[in-house]
Order: structure tokens, then sequence, then C-alpha cells
DNA sequence: TATGAATGAGCCTTCATTCAT
DNA sequence: CATGAATGAAGGCTCATTCAT
């Protein structure tokens, strides 16, 4: 007989066992759609019977929350990381385009489920942290490219324009990537920020 | 006594009519999102009677269909008119981007509910119009792009690339743009294309 | 211009237009179901706009009346009229038989649509006076059966159970009667009295 | 504490469960009418929700087909053995009608509904098997009569005609029989069998 | 921890019916 | 007399969720 496991080895598993969850539901919920995949039918993707997903979650939202959340919180991390490491803003920028662009192409199911649900994001009432992640992650982006625009450097039309562009292309990004494609995340970086920064 | 109207006459009113719920389903299904808005809701939103719909539309999915086509149908017409026109290549893609970003600005609740609902429409089965024409008018963009490129004129990384990254910033238009806001629909499309072309 | 038709005139053609309907319905009715068949549907077969049958009838389940009553009140005035006729009971009941069967097989739709929706006559509210005009008939029967038994002619097992056997063997004939089949009317009908009568 | 039931002890009492549900709604349906029973009118009779009935059947018609499979099994079964064991075409006969009486009456319910809803039986895709084993019965008393026009023994007018009679009459008792009549069962399938055979 | 049964609410849709035209 | 539009109610069914086991 095993010994038995202990209270944190218990949790680990849980924890491993959760994170499992949040990334299978992302995958069906990008392909399905988070509305129209009833419970039950992610249950039985993911080799679980329906009432044993209540374990982990306390509902279907609070999944879709996790889902976002496993999206945003290393990105912003990261992004966070990056900014402080020196630097010009263009090579800040580089990099950080770079390190966004790999995010959301491994994240490709949460991006999708992310942008399907935007009018939920939006206005929920449970969403104002992950809105707030988001609007975090802008600012940081958008402090660069002014700070690029003041440099000089650049004939940013105007930096707001650009933030939305940038915004725009990253996150289509996880629309047409396919793994095995033409280019690579750091060509398709790279072609982004040359873009931008002309 | 008015006349009695004619079938003609009928006929133009229930199309009126179809259009306009088409229009107004497109609004309140970017602010609730297509599977959160039940057909009741919709109904009453519409101030019309739940079975009353049913009238216009086969069921709700034909009416997102209705709202994708309504979407794309004159954007593809407009587009293939502008090629038709002559001009330079860079010409006639700052003409073409400019009506674009006008129209996915007018309308912006179609293009939210078609970024909805890209799921479905990616792979359901009454869907292969909506995505052929989708197709098509990337396809146009596509031409141009590389027009610009062997003319040599651009530094474009890459035209597929550039496509992808015009498509997602255009598009992504449709979720920040507000009527009264700093930049008109002109700069916003020249700023486009002032980044894509350099 | 023909001269405009009489009050009379007209009366007769809304009867003979709502005659046909009640046809036309049992026919749909017989093999769709009653309660399958929806008002548009019925309205679709007979070649009427649905709001248009309301000229008609008062609703669907006055056209099931409508239907039962097309049934039984001609073949209760000619049972009633061959009673009246004279001659022995076996001759009675031979000639009964003879006029029952070529009902039912002419009827074949009322008596179907009558069947199917037995629990309706049986305990509806409206249909007393189908049920009572089905009993008068099945007295009639039972009062001739009697008559025979009395007259000793027959080892009929038991008056009531051979009412019970005539009234399922014939009515069931609407169920495999064929037009233009191996056996006509006449010899269906003998064939009934024969088993019945020895 | 009882011991926890293993997987074969589940199914059986959803199995059973599943047996009550179909005698249930047979009883509910004979009285109100298939259509016109709706699934939660139904679901309130049987002490059960309505969403619950979906654990033990795919859908309403499904139910339907239950309670027709419940009737016509074991009576074919049963007709099947009787066939078996030998004896004289009419002592067989009179064995099997003594078992069909008895099986109807016993499933007066079931056959109501089965009479009621001919004309789905008759034309629906799902019903194929149901009316194969219909026409399996049917062949059985088929042969058994033709067994006994070819002995000689009788004067049956003609073997076809004489099974449909003896459907309609046998089938007829469903709409007749209560339980504590004047005539048993085996009286009234012997009364039918001599009626049949003289 | 995980399950299968069960629930109540709500879904999309269709219905019988009415009524202005 | 007939139509097409519209309605309110109800239909069958699925849902997210709970809970005893």
């Amino acid at each position: 007989m095993p010994p038995k496991p202990g209270r944190a080895a218990l949790q680990e598993r849980y924890d491993r066992r959760q994170a499992e969850v949040v990334l299978g539901a992302a995958r069906v919920f990008a392909r399905r759609g988070y509305d129209q995949t009833s419970v039950p039918q992610l249950a039985e993707e993911l080799g679980i019977a329906a009432g044993g997903l209540y374990h982990y979650f306390g509902g279907k939202e609070q999944l879709l929350i996790a889902i976002c959340d496993q999206l945003m919180d290393p990105l912003l991390t990261e992004a966070q990381a990056l900014l402080a490491e020196g630097g010009t803003a263009e090579e800040q920028l580089r990099a950080l385009v770079r390190s966004w662009v790999a995010h959301v192409v491994e994240h490709r199911d949460h991006m999708l489920v992310f942008q399907q649900e935007r009018h939920v994001i939006d206005h929920g009432r449970q969403w104002a942290q992950v809105r707030e992640r988001r609007k975090r992650f802008e600012r940081l982006v958008e402090g660069l490219l002014r700070r690029i625009a003041d440099d000089g450097a650049a004939r940013l039309p105007d930096a707001r324009l650009t933030l939305s562009a940038l915004l725009g292309m990253v996150n289509h990004t996880a629309q047409w990537y396919r793994p095995r494609g033409r280019l690579d995340v750091a060509a398709i970086a790279d072609g982004y920020v040359d873009l931008v920064v002309g």
C-alpha cells in the first residue's frame, strides 16, 4: 500500500488537474464556442463526468475567467520584466512584441475564446480584474510607442492609432497562425514592429 | 380610402421590415452576445412578439447569416468597383482602405457579431457562402499589396503578413472606434495605409 | 357581368365549400394524424390560406366534430331506414352489415380519424352528441343480434360479445381495405355475417 | 451502511425505473392521448421533473416506441412458444387467442395508444421494427387459419378475411373490456374462436 | 474524488387563432 | 371572401447546476 499522500501533495495534484481542465476547456471553447458548448459536452471531451467539473470550478463562467487569467497573467508579468531590463524604446518594443506574439501563438485557444467573449468581458460584473489587466498591458505598449514617437525616430502617425493597429494585428495573429507555417514567431513579430516603426 | 397595396408593395414592405430586423438584431447581439440573447429578449428589444420574428427568418441562425450578408455584400461590391476605376496600386489601396474603414465603422455592430461568432462561421455547414465572400475580399486586398510590393515602392516585409496585419488592424477598429472621437474615418484609414506602405 | 348571385346561391356555395373542406380534412388527418397536422399545413393541402379556414369553422376541434358528423349521420339514418323495411332478423342484419361496411369503406378516412381520436370523443365535453349517435347505432345492431339469438337460429355465444366482435371486425375494415382489392364490399360484409350467424 | 451498489445493480435500477416510466406513460397516453399529453403533464403524473424523463428516453417519440415494444415483444414470444408446443391447428388457435386476449386485456393502455397512433406507426421512419413485429404476429395467426381451412374442418369464408376479422375483434377488446365485467378472459377468447371456427 | 440522477429554468420554435386590409 | 402579419401560449427539449452515494 503506497503511503497516503500528504496534504501538500493532494493540493498539488488538485492544482495540476485544475490547470489541465482550464487548458482543455480553452481548446474546446475555441472550437465550439463558449456558449455552444454545454457543460456535459465539455466534460465528455475532458474525460470526466459532468458533475465532476464542479469540484474544480464554481461554474461555467468561473471557468471562462480562469481561461482569461491563464492568458493574461503571464503576459503581463513578462512584459513588466522586459520593461525593467533597460534598452532603447525601440529595442524594448521589439522584445515585447516578440514575447507577445509568442504568447498569443502559444495560447491561441485562449485568445480565440477571449475575443469571442469580448462582450461579456467588457460588460460583466465579475470581469473587472480581467479588464484591468488588459488595460494595464495596453498602457505599457502605449508608453513604449510614445517614447518612440518622442525620440523623433519615427514618423508614427499617431501613438494611439498605432497602438490600436498593433493590438489589432498582434491579437489577430491567433486567427491565422498555424504551427508549421511559413513564418516563425520571431519573423512575424519583427514584421509587425517594422510596420510600426518604419 | 388608400388604394389596396399590390403584391409588389407588400413584398417591398416585407423586405424593409426584414432589413430593419437584421439591423436591430445586429445591434442587440453586438451588445449582449448572440448566444446570450434569447429570441424573446431580442423580440422585445425589436418591439415585436417572439413568434413574429419567424415571419422574417426561419430561425435564429438564419438571422445571424443575414447579419453577415448585410455586412459583407456591400463591402465586396464597393471594393470591386474601386478596383475597376484604375489608378496606381497605392492609390487604389488608399481608396479601398478608406472605404473599408468607413464600412467597418458604420457597421460596427455587424463586425462585432461577425468576430464573436467566428467559430460558427468557420465551421458551420450553412456558412460556406459567407466564408467565400470573406475570402474573396481578402484576396482583393492581397492582390493590391502584391502589386505594391512588385512596384518596389515598398519595403513590405511580406505581402501575406502585411495582409494579415492590415486585416487585423482594420477589423479591430470596430472595437474601439467611437463616433465623435478624436480621429475621423479618413484619418484612421490613412494612418493604417501609412503604416503599411511606409 | 354575370348576375350577382342571390343569397340562396351564396349559401349553397358556402355549404359546398364547407363540405369539401371537411372531406379534405378527413383525408389529411387520416394520413398525418389530427394533432400532428397543424392548421397551416392543413390549409396548404386544401389550397387555402391558414386564416381562410376560419370562415368555415370556428376552430380545429369543430372541424373534427364535423368529420365525425359526416361519418355518423348518414350511417344512422340508413340503418334506421333498413330496420323499418321489415324482413327476418337475419335478413335485416345482412342488409345492415352490407350498408355499414360500404359506409366504412367509403369513409375510410373519417373512420381512421374517428378511431385515432377515440379518447377525445369518449371524454370531451362537446362530444356528447357524437357519443350518443355511436351508442344509438350500437343498440340497433345489438337489438338485431338479440332477435337472432332469441329465434334460436344461432349458436351465438353471447349477444353482447358478438356485438363487440362485430363492431371490431367491421370498423377494423377501414384499416386494411384497399379499393381494388380481392374482395368487394358485399363479399366482405357477407363474410362477417357468416361468421356471426354461423 | 449498505454496500455501495455495483455497476450491475445501478443498471438494474435504471432499467426498472425505465420500465415503470413506460408503463406509466402508456396509462397516461391512453387516457389523454399521446399528442394531447405534454411532456410536463406526463412528468407530473409520473412524479418526476420534466427534464428527468430525458435520462430514460431520448424524446417523446422514443417513449412511444418503447410502449409499443413493451406491448409486442412478449406477445410475439409467447405466440411462438405456443406454436412450438404441438397440437391440432384448432387447439393451437384456441390457445393462441386465449393468450392474445389476455395480453390485450392486461396491456389495454398500450393497445389504446397503439391504435391511436396507427398513422405514425404505419408511416414513420423509426417504426419499421414495430411494423415488422406486428406483421410477423399476423402471419402466425394467418398460418394457423390456413391450416384449419385446409383441414376442411371449417367453413371459413376466406382465410384472409377471417384473419382481418379476428384481428379486429381481438384488438377491439381493449376498448370495451372492464376488469370485473361479466365475461372473463377465457370466455371472451373462446367466444371469438367459436365465431371463427364455427 | 467522482458519479449518475434529478431539477427548475429557460431555450428555440410552432401553434391555433385573430384581424386589418 | 381571403390574405399575410402578428400574437400569446405552449410545445419538446437542453441547460447549468446540485446532491446522495
